[in-house]
DNA sequence: ATCCGGTAGATTTTT
DNA sequence: TCTACCGGAT
């Protein structure tokens, strides 16, 4: 790309070399600071909520404004595909069309998948080199592992898949493995497998996640004129979530930010919470000493969240040694106290919540404002059992994303193979999907013959078609869809990629596996197959769409309905909820059992950063609980508060204890030897009664021994705001995503009794189903 | 080739 | 308790 002769976009040029930039006067003082100081090393330390992005898109928009540099000048890193877009969003509105021409704005894997293609074959790989998952990853290293006579219990190869991420992680090459790192997997074997799977991917002219900046990592090392270009081309650097950097990033970055050291690196060491991903914290506490003179810029005013929340999260993270330090600050008025709910088990902490929620309905407060936060995703069944049952709108994020489901994966499969025939490992997960008659002797058969021959599955059955190898039927098969697959290739220069995509689907009978099935599930992959075809609407080209889903493998589709969401802690980072809910507050829950266990203070302190991101997602209003019993695997037992209940500073928190099944239960819980359940039939099983202090204190506050919530009695909120459906009457047969196809029996406002074919009948909500 | 039953193991997750 | 995967039986 030649920009020196490009025009600069009117807007940009009209301004002249000193112009007013709009964007910089909405600044605090250390944001513009961040923004002016456009040479050499920067630091930027930003708490949570003090408008880091805002600052992070005004120095991008500042460098190309002030002609300091043109947009693909600039190398600005992202972890999420989220984020960028964020960037890439608020820059535009600022610069306008410019930003179109800012190609290296993108995750640290984007931008690297980029550089990788066209620098490919430096690596042994051709420029339209597949990317394959960790699915994809796991069924490979298990070939291996069987084909080197290895017992794959004992030697797992989800364990050798770790180590793999983690060398690469760490930017060493099979042969960098030292002793030590090779006797981690199989007495010695580390390196040899490391190495095998690595010449495996190369065949498939394949490369994983890690291999995108490892491979790149490895180039800018070796080839001294392509590190060039690149050192000269990138201008400035900047780095998003700089605490979050690896091993293999933070080396690549240094390579790129010589000589000029126009780095500028934003993150928050109190919100590291990824070092179990190969994150390395020292990044950010080294960078000082990495970059002489990096001028160190701290951002501590809050603009989300109230003095309360803020406080709350301060007094938390303050228990943690090692760390930069930062006094975040608010000029936002007094609110809410952090509350801290005592219960007495799970289901009374979702139940409890799903009260919470129903009352910000009745305050006229948006469900989508709020957000319950867990610490691991088994939490969320408790809450989607329970607001199922009182028809309170709830989405999960997170679990399975939309490209990881298997019918996705099937579907891609079909196209993978179609765009790189050398493809295997796509190749062999549909060439019996859907069902036609190729088992596992067939495959072998090519497996032996495509090794000896050093080609791929596909070529393999193509020669051996000619053979008579095979059975008579298979090779018909086979050869039929050999012909399939040639038809396919040669509809894809003509057909958009979502007019082959459907071809290929109806063509090859797996539309029509489906749609024999006839169960719910069955019906729910279809649509989401007609939603995969939909969204490659998009794309020009088949390897574009390709691309995209191995670098982006989130779920796009927004729906419109007002729901509360839950999602896991980690997923909530960057995120912001007018109210957030976060239970499970208990030793072995949060902080998590194994954090307890193992990894030792290290692994703590992460947890105490993830109670901090959790605490300062909140603006309004933040809710902790915690139960006195929980059913973990099964087995109930008794829990005690999390030490992080206690860490929370009092004057910020007010502290509740409810407990449903009355006041004696309660009671009960302080005589030493007393079983609370011994009367209950089918009891609990007795516990050896815990006391944490927060639980004391708990206890001390404001315990109201009657019960205050009757679930039966209860007539939830949203069926006083909600219409009932009117497309839907009595006898109709109609359709639930997680209950299947069923009857209506009852309607009450917009919730509905139905009787599924599953044989149980169920209370859901109306927007839930749709009729069948 | 496919179907069924027994058993091990079970954070956090982006790309 | 639940689920995903492996090995034996049809």
């Amino acid at each position: 790309m030649s920009h020196s002769e490009s025009p600069l976009p009117a807007n940009i040029a009209d301004t002249g070399v000193n112009p007013q930039e709009p964007w910089v006067s909405g600044l605090n003082p250390p944001q513009r600071e961040a923004v002016e100081t456009t040479e050499g090393p920067v630091l930027m330390l930003a708490g949570a909520g003090t408008g880091k992005t805002a600052a992070l898109t005004a120095r991008l928009a500042h460098l190309v404004a002030t002609r300091r540099a043109w947009p693909s000048e600039i190398l600005c890193v992202t972890f999420t595909n989220r984020a960028a877009r964020e960037m890439r969003e608020r820059v535009g509105r600022m610069i306008g069309p410019a930003v179109e021409g800012m190609p290296w704005l993108g995750t640290f894997h984007a931008v690297a998948a980029k550089m990788l293609r066209r620098h490919a074959e430096l690596v042994g790989l051709q420029s339209n080199y597949t990317i394959v998952d960790t699915d994809d990853q796991l069924r490979l290293l298990k070939q291996l592992i069987q084909a080197e006579n290895l017992d794959e219990k004992r030697w797992p190869a989800r364990q050798l898949a770790g180590l793999i991420d983690r060398w690469k992680n760490r930017g060493l090459n099979p042969a960098d493995l030292d002793a030590v790192e090779n006797e981690a997997y199989a007495n010695g074997k580390g390196a040899h497998f490391y190495s095998l799977y690595q010449n495996r991917l190369k065949t498939l002219n394949a490369c994983d996640f890690g291999d995108l900046l490892l491979h790149m990592l490895n180039i800018f090392r070796r080839e001294k004129d392509v590190l060039e270009s690149y050192r000269q081309r990138f201008k400035y650097i900047m780095v998003d979530e700089y605490q979050d950097t690896n091993s293999v990033q933070y080396l690549w970055l240094r390579l790129l930010a010589q000589p000029r050291h126009n780095i500028c690196v934003v993150g928050d060491d109190d919100q590291s919470i990824y070092s179990w991903r190969g994150a390395e914290v020292a990044n950010i506490l080294r960078f000082e000493k990495d970059f002489p003179g990096a001028k160190v810029i701290r951002l501590e005013q809050n603009y989300r969240s109230t003095p309360e929340i803020l406080g709350a999260a301060s007094g938390l993270i303050d228990a943690n040694s090692e760390r930069l330090g930062k006094t975040l600050w608010t000029e936002a008025g007094s609110g809410e106290k952090v509350r801290v709910i005592g219960v007495w088990d799970g289901p009374e902490e979702a139940r409890r919540v799903g009260e919470e929620a129903e009352s910000l309905m009745r305050r006229g407060i948006r469900l989508s404002r709020a957000a319950i936060l867990v610490r691991a995703q088994f939490q969320t069944r408790e809450f989607e059992d329970r607001f199922i049952q009182i028809g309170l709108p709830y989405k999960i994020i997170g679990g399975f994303r939309f490209y990881e489901r298997a019918e996705s994966r099937d579907a891609l499969a079909y196209l993978r193979v179609i765009a790189q025939p050398a493809d295997d490992l796509a190749f062999e997960r549909i060439y019996n999907t859907p069902k036609r008659g190729l088992g596992q002797k067939a495959l072998e058969k090519l497996h032996v013959y495509a090794r000896s021959q050093q080609i791929p599955l596909a070529m393999a059955a193509l020669d051996i078609c000619d053979t008579d190898e095979l059975p008579a039927r298979a090779r018909n098969t086979l050869l039929a869809l050999m012909r399939d697959f040639a038809r396919w290739r040669e509809a894809a220069q003509t057909l958009s990629p979502a007019e082959l995509v459907r071809t290929v689907l109806d063509e090859s009978g797996y539309s029509a596996m489906l749609q024999a099935e006839k169960t719910a599930e069955a019906a729910g992959r279809l649509e989401n197959l007609s939603e995969l075809a939909r969204a490659m609407e998009e794309y020009e080209t088949l390897g574009a769409f390709l691309e995209h889903v191995s670098l982006v493998m989130e779920n796009e589709t927004a729906d419109a309905q007002d729901t509360i969401t839950i999602m896991t802690m980690h997923a909530a980072k960057g995120l912001e909820f007018d109210h957030v809910f976060l239970p499970g507050w208990e030793e072995g829950v949060f902080p998590s059992q194994r954090a307890i266990d193992e990894g030792g203070l290290r692994s703590l302190e992460e947890e105490r950063r993830l109670a901090y991101v959790a605490i300062t997602r909140a603006r309004k209003e933040c809710t902790i609980l915690h139960a006195a019993n929980r059913r973990i695997y099964g087995q109930w037992s008794s829990a005690i508060p999390s030490r992080f209940v206690n860490e929370l500073p009092e004057a910020m928190t007010s502290v509740e204890a409810t407990m449903t099944g009355g006041a004696s239960l309660w009671r009960a819980q302080w005589s030493e030897h007393a079983d609370p359940f011994a009367h209950v039939a089918n009891a609990q099983p007795a516990r050896t009664m815990t006391r944490g202090p927060g639980w004391k204190r708990a206890a001390a506050g404001e315990y109201d021994p009657t019960p205050k919530h009757i679930p039966e009695a209860r007539r939830s909120a949203a069926s006083f705001a909600a219409k009932p459906r009117t497309d839907i009457a009595i006898g109709d047969r109609v359709f639930h995503e997680k209950f299947g196809y069923g009857e209506v029996l009852a309607q009450e406002g917009n919730k509905l009794e139905i009787a599924f074919e599953s044989g149980s009948s169920k209370r859901v909500i109306d927007s839930f189903i749709r009729p069948a």
